[in-house]
DNA sequence: CCAGCGGCATTTTTT
DNA sequence: ATGCCGCTGG
């Protein structure tokens, strides 16, 4: 391997080489699962800077998960000559993109720079208030609603005048009061991250000549995953007038799964209408499976209709047999996959986590879990909530919220009624009206003249006790140097400690406590290592900021051998040598749909189910089990079950075995099973 | 009328 | 396991 800059190209396919080097405009990478498109876009930003002359800070990675964009990052800086650089890139998700623009041009669209994030739960409560009702599935239908509404950049004017029916109506009204509802809060919800730079971008030619200076070189990973509103922002950043557009998009129309939630694989067909010049170079060789799987995945794809045609080839050899088993039901399903999958680990020498076990739905997990336990099988879940979205993190950073925005009212009511200070739903109702009354927020009503009159001493004095703590706190944060000691004071003076040991028991109150000091310490952290120490009252903001888009990030310690379980969504983008692939069945694999959603066509549903098999069979690299059963507990009864017709769709060969019901394990035959699988001679 | 308990169903997920 | 709905008893 030579020293050269060029060092990085080593290895590489020629269609590769060329995703990386074409420089002449617009470029669509279409990258068949497991052909190297994570290697392609980082070694592409490496050239970008070190051959083509490009300064890192003009050039900005989109990615749509905090884990993508930070090991996308990490895996530049290597490549790079000075890891140093790497800092210097916009690596983000398109949301801290987001965050980044509205932050700086808040001006601009009407928003202080200290607007407040809410997350699904604080628009959970907001749909609840103004759609009168207490249908938690209505709330998250409208919720759902609105979402795709401003993902796909419709306003509620125009929602009001499409609308079907009554339902449809009623949902759009409350999209548009939710709007103002907001705005009045000097809050942005998660879509409006996106939403908003693009009105900006629109409106304000100049806004937006800045920007495409600022980002002159874009990539976008998993371009097959972007909704309306994200392509928009993709195109109004590179399109300016005598500009040639330069980015790269990087995708697979094979693997898109989440139309469910406002992606369209119309962006993939846009991209060649919006960009004539459009270069399309296809990466068809996968690096990952064997040629069996590949065969497999390729007959399965084969039965979509196809946007762009694509075959993935492997140069390893055939592999083993892929097998498929059916079960009784899904209880032996479990017990066979965790014995299977002990005898295999065993005949193979290899460790649990080469394996992963992937399924539908997460519902599906609950009895594989317990099978592993009584096989003594080490595991892990991934996905399972998000630390940031536990009930006493959130507490914390309510109160973070509402120190830099006064006009949160989510965050003023979480923060008022956590701990219990004398302020309770009957307060808070009659401050929401006097409130809604001045049109203010609830925080400035607590101080307004005529309040005395609505309410008594005993409810007005905690609450103006509450607010001038507050502002104490705020003051406190202006004064000093970090985020530090604001945080221990502020901890101290509500007694978070005391209050979990009081409403929570002594188990579940210790946890908890735990879990307020690991995010203090962490915010502290991140606080203290800030680069400006100019104003801190930002810096406590960028940490709330910052955490509203933080999910699942953190040091997982994980690295214990254990076998993975995962949701087939959440797999997306990873690879194990060997994977068991559960409740193939009709109704779960394909899924059935609701009965009364909001149906495009039963035919795009079957496409997307299909995807999701294909991208199940090519997460594996070496050995592949489909397993399916006959019966299901559903509820209370055993209910019948059909094979999926995906596994048809697979067109195994007779190298593949299928055992039939005699030869499925029991626990009185399975020692002799242990040893027939141990015995059965491996193809390959 | 509200709280507490028991029975029942359960897509997918990020920001 | 969990959360949600509905029913019953206080």
């Amino acid at each position: 391997m030579s020293s050269s800059p060029n060092h990085t190209l080593h290895g590489l396919n020629a269609p590769q080489r060329e995703a990386i080097h074409y420089m002449d405009g617009p470029c669509l990478v279409l990258a068949g699962a497991g052909s190297g498109k994570t290697r392609v876009i980082t070694t592409k930003i490496a050239q970008l800077i070190e051959q083509y002359g490009y300064d890192a800070r003009n050039i900005a990675a989109l990615t749509f998960t905090n884990k993508a964009a930070l090991e996308m990052q990490e895996r530049i800086a290597k490549l790079l000559q000075q890891p140093k650089q790497a800092k210097q890139l916009t690596v983000s998700t398109f949301h801290s993109l987001g965050v980044k623009i509205l932050r700086q041009e808040a001006k601009e669209l009407g928003l202080k720079d200290r607007f407040s994030i809410m997350d699904s739960d604080d628009c959970f409560s907001i749909v609840q208030d103004l759609a009168i009702t207490t249908d938690k599935q209505l709330i998250r239908r409208i919720q759902t609603a609105m979402s795709l509404w401003k993902n796909g950049m419709v306003d509620p004017d125009t929602a009001l005048k499409q609308a079907k029916d009554e339902d449809e109506a009623q949902a759009a009204r409350i999209y548009r009061n939710y709007v103002a509802t907001l705005s009045a809060y000097q809050a942005v919800d998660f879509d409006d991250l996106i939403r908003l730079p693009v009105e900006l971008f629109r409106n304000n030619e100049a806004v937006r000549d800045k920007w495409q200076r600022r980002l002159r070189y874009l990539l976008v990973d998993e371009y097959q995953d972007t909704n309306t509103c994200q392509y928009e922002l993709v195109k109004l950043l590179v399109t300016g007038v005598g500009k040639k557009p330069m980015f790269t998009a990087v995708g697979d129309d094979d693997q898109a799964i989440y139309a469910w939630r406002g992606a369209t694989i119309e962006n993939l067909k846009q991209l060649q209408t919006d960009f004539p010049d459009l270069n399309i170079i296809k990466l068809e060789q996968n690096y990952r499976s064997s040629t069996r799987i590949l065969q497999a995945a390729n007959a399965v794809i084969g039965n979509n209709p196809k946007l762009f045609e694509k075959s993935l080839w492997s140069e390893h050899g055939l592999g083993d047999p892929i097998k498929v088993v059916a079960m009784p039901d899904d209880e032996q399903e479990a017990e066979q996959v965790a014995i299977m999958l002990s005898a295999h680990k065993f005949e193979r020498r290899a460790k649990f986590s080469d394996y992963a076990i992937l399924y539908r739905g997460n519902h599906q997990a609950r009895v594989i879990e317990q099978a592993l336990r009584r096989e003594r099988i080490p595991y892990t879940i991934s996905g399972g909530q998000s630390f940031f979205d536990r009930a006493e993190i959130k507490d914390i950073i309510a109160y973070l919220r509402l120190i830099a925005n006064q006009d949160d009212d989510p965050a003023f009511i979480r923060a008022v009624t956590t701990p219990k200070r004398g302020v309770g739903q009957a307060t808070l109702e009659t401050l929401g009206a006097f409130a809604g009354q001045w049109q203010c927020s609830l925080f400035e009503a607590v101080f307004k003249g005529g309040l005395e009159a609505k309410l008594a001493d005993r409810q007005l004095t905690p609450l103006r006790e509450f607010c001038n703590f507050i502002n104490n706190l705020e003051a406190h944060a202006h004064r000093e140097g970090h985020a530090a000691s604001l945080l221990d004071d502020m901890m101290k003076e509500i007694n978070y400690e005391g209050y979990l040991y009081d409403a929570f028991d002594e188990r579940q109150a210790q946890g908890k406590w735990q879990n307020v000091i690991d995010f203090t310490t962490w915010l502290k952290e991140k606080g203290s290592g800030g680069k400006d120490g100019s104003d801190d009252h930002r810096s406590l903001l960028d940490l709330t900021q910052m955490v509203a888009l933080m999910s699942m990030l953190e040091g997982k310690d994980e690295e214990p051998d254990a076998v993975r379980m995962s949701t087939l969504h959440a797999a997306k983008g990873l690879e194990y040598p060997h994977v068991f692939l559960v409740g193939v069945e009709e109704g779960i694999l394909p899924h059935k749909g609701d009965p009364d959603a909001p149906v495009d066509t039963l035919a795009a549903r079957i496409e997307e189910e299909r995807r999701l098999m294909y991208v199940g069979i090519t997460r594996a690299q070496r050995s592949l089990h489909v397993t399916w059963c006959k019966k299901r507990k559903r509820a209370r009864e055993h209910v019948h079950c059909d094979v999926s017709r995906f596994i048809k769709e697979m067109k195994l060969d007779e190298g593949d075995a299928v055992p039939t019901e005699e030869e499925t394990i029991t626990p009185q035959n399975r020692l002799a099973n242990l040893k027939a699988l141990l015995q059965k001679p491996k193809a390959a």
